[in-house]
RNA sequence: GGACCUGUAGCUCAAAGGUUAGAGCGUUCGCUUCACAUGCGAAAGGUUAGAGGUUCGAAUCCUCUCAGGUCCACCA
C-alpha cells in the first residue's frame, strides 16, 4: 500500500503514517506460539484517572524498544495491556467532578458514587489506552486487564482468605492517619506535608517525689492521652530520671519514665511524652514496653469522654483551654515559635488526626523474608543495583501492612460482621451460613472496608500472567518501574508472587531514569511544570518523541528533558526517508552498473562498521544503555552509511551491488527498535507484506 | 534526618586511567551540488565546580569543600 510513497515525496512527515501503522501491526501483536521461546514483559498498569506523562512514556519506549529487539531475535513477545483502578486517587478525581456539579458523594451515596466510578472508567480507559497506542507500543490488545474485572477481584479477595488461613491476617485497633473531612484512614503516601508556623510549648510535669520535669510538644491537647514518658539511653542529662515516676498535669495519672532509643536527646528537653493514640512513634514505643493506649480525640477532630472535663471541645479549642489551665497551675516554663511539618490530607488539605481505628494487617515477618531473599540470592535481579540499598532497608525496617481502607472505591474485603456482636466477624468470599458465636444469631452484613489499592496491584503479574488458564506466561522476563515505587510495588510483588505460586513473579526490575524537566525538577502536573509527550508526538510524531527519549537517556542518572533531541529525531527520520529514496530511485541503475563480485574498500568500511554497531547495540540493550546505542547507531547512518557509503556510489565506483542490497536492508532491521513505525514503512516499499519485526537481525 | 545521583561548550549530554576533551541543538559565515536546505561545507565556543592527594599520566580513582537534584523516613 506504501510501496511507491518513498519515490514521490521528498519529505518524511510522520504525522501522515503513524497511525496507520500501528493499526496494520495491531492484529500482529497478538501473542502467538512461533518460536516456542517467549519474552514476557510485565506492564505497569497507568491510572484510570491518569493522563500519560512523561515517565510513562520513557518506561514503555524502553519496554517496546526490548520487545521489538527480542522479536527480531526470534523470541515470541508476551506484553499485555492493562489499568488500574488506583482506590483513592480514583475516588478523589471523581468527587472533584462531584464537586463541580454542586455535589458530594456523602448526598449521592456509596452505590451510586460507586456506579458514577464506573461510568467514569468506560468513558476514560480508551483515551488512557490510545495514549498507549500512540507511542506504538507492542501489546497485544485482545488480552486486556483490569484490576477491578470480576476474576481480578476474585484472586484479590482469594488471596486475602489463604492468607487469613496461614495465619498472617489479623485485626487491630491501632493510630492510623485520619482525615477527619473525608473519613477515611490514609496511608503515609496520602499525606502530602506542609510547612507551618507553630509553636513549641514547654510544659513542666511534676514528679511524684519531688521536683518538676519539662517537655516538649507542638500538640498539647494531646498531653491528656500521655501514657509514659521517655528519654533517650544515651542521654546522660536525664539520667536521674531514670526508673522515677512522673504525674500527668490536670488528670494526675502517674506516668512511667521509660528508656527507648527512638527518643531524639536533642529535640526540646530529651524527654519525649508517650500517647500511642495519636503519634504513630509513640504508638510504636508503647509497643515495646506494653504501654497502654488512650485516645481523646475522635474521628471528626473532637475530644471524646476520656478527655473529660474538655470533651466535645475540637482539639484546636481543646488546646486552649487546656493552654489556660496550665498556666493557672503554673506549669508553662516556655513557649517557643516552631516552624515544622504538619501532615495534611493529600486531596482536601485537611490536617490528619492520629486516632485508633480497627484495621486490618498483614504480618509482614515472613513475607519481608521471601522479599529479601529474591533480591539476595539474585534470583531476582534489580537494575540499576544500587537500588538494593533501599530496597534492602525498606525490609529491614518494615512495620506490619494496614491492608484495609474506609474509601468506597476499591474491592471490597471478603469480611462479614455479626449485626448485633461488633467485634466478631467472618471471612468468606459468600455470606456466611454459620451461625455467631457470640449471639447464636445468623445476621451478617458483609463490611464496607476495602483493600488498599496496593494489596491489589501485589497480585497484578499472576493474575495478568498466571490466572485464566495462561500459567504458561508467568513469570515474566523483565518490569520497569519509577524509582519510588520500589518498595510499594516491587518488593510486595515479589513476595505476593511467591508466597501463592512459589515462583518469584519477573527475573529483572529496571528502576528506569525519572524524568526532569530541563531546570532538573521533578515535573508535575499539579505545579504546571513539565512536558505532555502527547503534545510532543502531535508536533515531532512518535518516532521522534522515541528518538528524542533513548538520545538523552541514560541507564544511571535522571534525565533532564530537552525537547531539541526531538526535533533532531525528526529530521533523523527524514534524512532516513532520503537514504531509502536514493537507494529506490537508483536501485536499476547502480544494478546495471556495478556486476563485480568483489569488494571495494567502501563495502568493506560498511559492512564492518554494521557489524560493529550490531554489536554494540546488542550488548548496550543489556545495560539499558539506548542512548549510547542511539547515538552509535545515529553515527554510522549519517556518517558511515550516508557521508561515505552512498556518497561513494555517486562517484561511480566499483561497488557490490549485493552489498549495497544487504547493507540497506540490514540497517533497517537495525533501525526498527529506535524508530520503529518509519522503518515498517519503508520494509513495505522493499515489497514486504509482513511486520519488520518478524524479521530477523542476523 | 538517612540513602543515592549529578556538576564537562550558551543548552542537553558523550568521553568506562592513555594522542589535540567530542556530538546534537543553538550562534556566525558560505553554498538551491542531480536522496535530503529537516541538507552540504566551514568557524567561533572549554582552567572539565573548587582545593588537596594517588599515578609516568586524572574529566575519569581517593579525601574534603561548595552547588544543584531525587527518593525514603519524619520530630514529638
Amino acid at each position: 500500500m506504501f510501496k511507491r510513497l518513498i519515490k514521490e515525496k521528498t519529505r518524511y512527515n510522520p504525522l501522515e503514517y503513524e497511525n496507520k501503522i500501528y493499526n496494520f501491526w495491531i492484529p500482529y501483536f497478538k501473542y502467538k506460539k512461533r518460536s516456542g521461546k517467549n519474552f514476557t514483559i510485565l506492564i505497569a498498569p497507568p491510572n484510570i484517572t491518569g493522563s500519560l506523562h512523561m515517565g510513562h512514556a520513557l518506561e514503555n519506549i524502553i519496554l517496546d524498544f526490548l520487545a521489538r529487539y527480542k522479536s527480531l531475535l526470534g523470541y515470541d513477545v508476551v506484553w499485555f495491556p492493562g489499568i488500574d483502578h488506583a482506590g483513592i486517587a480514583t475516588q478523589n478525581v471523581v468527587e472533584k467532578e462531584l464537586k463541580k456539579q454542586g455535589t458530594n458523594r456523602f448526598e449521592l451515596g456509596r452505590e451510586k458514587f460507586i456506579e458514577k466510578i464506573w461510568q467514569w472508567k468506560e468513558k476514560n480507559e480508551n483515551i488512557i489506552l490510545d495514549q498507549f497506542k500512540k507511542l506504538g507500543l507492542y501489546l497485544d490488545w485482545s488480552r486486556k486487564r483490569f484490576t477491578m474485572d470480576k476474576k481480578y477481584v476474585e484472586w484479590v479477595e482469594k488471596a486475602f482468605i489463604v492468607y487469613h488461613k496461614k495465619g498472617l491476617v489479623y485485626r487491630d485497633l491501632r493510630p492510623v492517619n485520619f482525615c477527619p473531612k473525608c473519613k477515611t484512614s490514609l496511608s503515609d503516601l496520602e499525606l502530602e506535608y506542609k510547612q507551618t508556623e507553630g509553636f513549641l510549648y514547654y510544659i513542666k510535669y511534676p514528679l511524684k517525689s519531688n521536683g518538676f520535669l519539662t517537655i516538649a510538644t507542638t500538640r498539647p491537647e494531646t498531653i491528656l492521652g500521655d501514657v509514659a514518658l521517655a528519654i533517650n539511653p544515651k542521654d546522660y542529662k536525664n539520667f536521674d530520671l531514670i526508673g522515677k515516676t512522673a504525674l500527668l498535669p490536670i488528670l494526675n495519672r502517674e506516668l512511667p519514665i521509660i528508656v527507648d532509643a527512638r527518643v531524639d536527646p536533642d529535640f526540646g528537653t530529651g524527654i519525649l511524652k508517650i500517647t500511642p493514640a495519636h503519634s504513630l512513634v509513640d504508638y510504636e514505643i508503647s509497643q515495646r514496653h506494653h504501654l497502654p493506649m488512650i485516645s481523646v480525640i475522635n474521628e471528626e477532630g473532637f475530644m471524646n469522654k476520656e478527655a473529660r472535663e474538655f470533651e466535645g471541645l475540637s482539639y484546636l479549642q481543646a488546646r486552649e483551654e487546656i493552654l489556660k489551665r496550665l498556666k493557672e497551675l503554673d506549669l508553662i516554663e516556655k513557649i517557643e515559635p516552631l516552624i515544622h511539618q504538619v501532615p495534611i490530607c493529600d486531596r482536601c488539605k485537611t490536617e490528619i488526626q492520629v486516632i485508633p481505628s480497627k484495621e486490618w494487617f498483614l504480618k509482614m515477618d515472613y513475607l519481608s523474608n521471601l522479599a529479601y531473599k529474591a533480591i539476595s540470592s539474585k534470583e531476582v535481579e534489580i537494575f540499576p543495583p544500587r537500588f538494593k540499598k533501599p530496597y534492602f532497608g525498606w525490609l529491614k525496617n518494615i512495620r506490619d501492612w494496614c491492608i484495609s481502607r474506609k474509601i468506597w472505591w476499591g474491592q471490597t474485603m471478603p469480611v462479614w460482621y455479626c449485626k448485633n456482636c461488633s467485634d466478631v466477624y467472618e471471612i468468606s468470599r459468600k455470606k456466611p451460613s454459620k451461625i455467631c458465636k457470640n449471639c447464636k444469631k445468623k445476621i451478617w452484613i458483609k463490611t464496607d472496608e476495602v483493600f488498599d489499592t496496593w494489596f491489589s496491584s501485589a497480585l497484578w503479574p499472576f493474575a495478568i500472567l498466571y490466572s485464566h488458564k495462561e500459567k504458561k506466561f508467568y513469570p515474566a522476563d523483565i518490569v520497569a518501574s519509577a524509582r519510588e515505587i520500589l518498595q510499594l510495588w516491587i518488593a510486595r510483588m515479589i513476595f505476593s508472587g511467591k508466597f501463592f505460586t512459589k515462583k518469584y513473579p519477573f527475573k529483572k526490575v529496571f528502576i528506569h531514569p525519572t524524568v526532569l524537566t530541563k531546570e532538573g525538577k521533578r515535573m508535575s502536573k499539579s505545579l504546571g511544570i513539565g512536558v505532555d509527550p502527547l503534545d510532543l508526538i502531535s508536533k515531532y510524531g512518535s518516532d521522534s518523541l522515541r528518538f528524542g527519549i533513548l538520545w538523552q537517556m541514560s541507564a544511571r542518572q535522571d534525565l533532564k528533558f530537552d525537547e531539541s533531541p526531538v526535533y533532531q529525531g525528526q529530521k533523523f527520520l527524514n534524512k532516513i526517508w532520503n537514504a531509502y529514496r536514493f537507494y529506490f530511485l537508483n536501485l536499476n541503475n547502480f544494478k546495471k552498473k556495478n556486476k563485480s563480485d568483489k569488494l571495494s574498500s567502501f563495502d568493506k568500511r560498511i559492512l564492518k562498521s554494521l557489524r560493529t554497531t550490531k554489536k554494540f547495540v546488542a550488548k548496550k540493550a543489556e545495560s539499558f544503555e539506548f542512548g549510547l546505542s542511539l547515538k552509535k547507531v545515529y553515527k554510522f547512518f549519517w556518517n558511515e552509511l550516508c557521508d561515505i557509503y552512498l556518497e561513494s556510489w555517486k562517484k561511480s565506483s566499483k561497488n557490490n551491488f549485493k552489498v549495497f542490497e544487504r547493507v540497506m536492508f540490514e540497517t533497517l532491521v537495525l533501525l526498527h527498535p529506535f524508530v520503529p513505525h518509519i522503518t515498517q514503512l519503508i520494509y513495505f516499499s522493499f515489497g514486504r507484506k509482513k511486520p519488520i519485526f518478524f524479521e530477523k537481525w542476523d
